[in-house]
DNA sequence: CAGGTTATGGCGCGCTGTGCCATAAGTCCA
DNA sequence: TGGACTTATGGCACAGCGCGCCATAACCTG
């Protein structure tokens, strides 16, 4: 089983300790990724990079991409919660424009480290390929959230709409940001949702 | 290289004939993924189906799922031609409501088949991946389309913005549809880019 | 028949991702 | 101290994908 998800499952009752942490990989494997580019780089170079077997590689992340979606559960859980949190009364659109740039918040150290993540996302096909499950949590919880504001199910039309209207925005965001980097990432991202999500009615 | 590539470039002056097509190729492995399901065909299934060899599979089609694209070279076609005739004077967001269902427009015929490939491309995971290159092509179509309407670079917020959009219309159109195939496709997909489609102004 | 052209087949290779099983390294309890 | 239990790791084998390379088959033209 996957080492991480079992130290917070169980209340640590002992075993073997872990080698390495899921972050630490993460971290790791995204060096080598801007030194000698994704596909040039093997589970093998990542893993012996980390001082662990390959085979222990795969227990932290099912793909080679996935270590630059380590933050995803987090920001889901934000999502969610910034969606749960706020007032019935608020248009659901208006919560949406709020909730995502608030999800997808880092601190400002960061900064970089997004901007090669994005850069890797947006233009290296293999990395893009592996972005599609992420994308499918994005726009299953926002179209979950309009099929409930709107007292529909998750085949409403325009539940459906906005689920896949909050995913191009975010997009949509990410590729304008790389070509005018001297601006903020969260200002971009409120423009585009307001642009691209269709009003409440 | 490409059989099917030589035959359109080079005027025919002999050579060895093809012993199969794309086409042909597409259809036994669509019908291969409906028996068996997409991962549980391999490569050498579609070949050894089709009379010919794994590695002459990969010289009509780069991936597995890329036979369920044969058509997009077509559908990029027309949508390009569809954007250049369209008068200057008309909106662009008119325009793209327009261009995109007559350019995605398939004949009757097609339907049972266009649903199993969008069943297959909205549910699969291994397939959903590979739609990344195809949404790009998309996306930039519409892009640059904007951009040169509002005589901007590609790097445009509206234009970027508008790439998104229509891909995003496109694609939920296609959901919805699975979940209401009593409707007709370009019906749907008007709707949903009249609702996700930002306003020219 | 020679020479050019195009499609095919086969072989090998590196890499990904998975299942299986043995083993190391801790904790807890008698 | 020694056992039972728990958890992480390592190694191995395997199927499948996608690609590079080269030999060969089949068709054309002079």
């Amino acid at each position: 089983m996957a080492p991480s998800q079992q130290r917070r499952a169980g209340a640590d009752r002992g075993g073997r300790p872990a080698l390495t942490s899921a972050h630490a990989l993460a971290e790791i494997a995204q060096n080598l990724f801007l030194e000698k580019g994704f596909e040039e780089t093997s589970v093998d170079d990542i893993a012996t990079a980390a001082g662990v077997s390959r085979r222990t590689f795969f227990r932290y992340f099912s793909t080679k991409a996935d270590v630059l979606w380590v933050e995803s559960p987090a920001e889901f859980t934000r999502f969610r919660e910034e969606l749960a949190a706020a007032p019935l009364d608020e248009p659901y659109n208006q919560v949406l424009c709020r909730a995502v740039p608030q999800a997808l918040h880092h601190p400002p150290e960061h900064r970089t480290w997004a901007l090669h993540r994005a850069e890797l996302i947006l233009n290296v096909p293999a990395v893009q390929e592996k972005a599609a499950a992420r994308h499918a949590g994005w726009r299953r919880i926002a179209t979950e959230f309009v099929a409930e504001r709107r007292g529909t199910g998750v085949d409403d039309l325009v539940a459906i709409a906005a689920g896949h209207a909050v995913l191009s925005a975010t997009l949509a965001a990410h590729e304008y940001w790389l070509a005018h980097t001297e601006q903020e990432l969260p200002d971009i991202m409120t423009r585009m949702l307001e642009l691209l999500i269709p009003r409440a009615r």
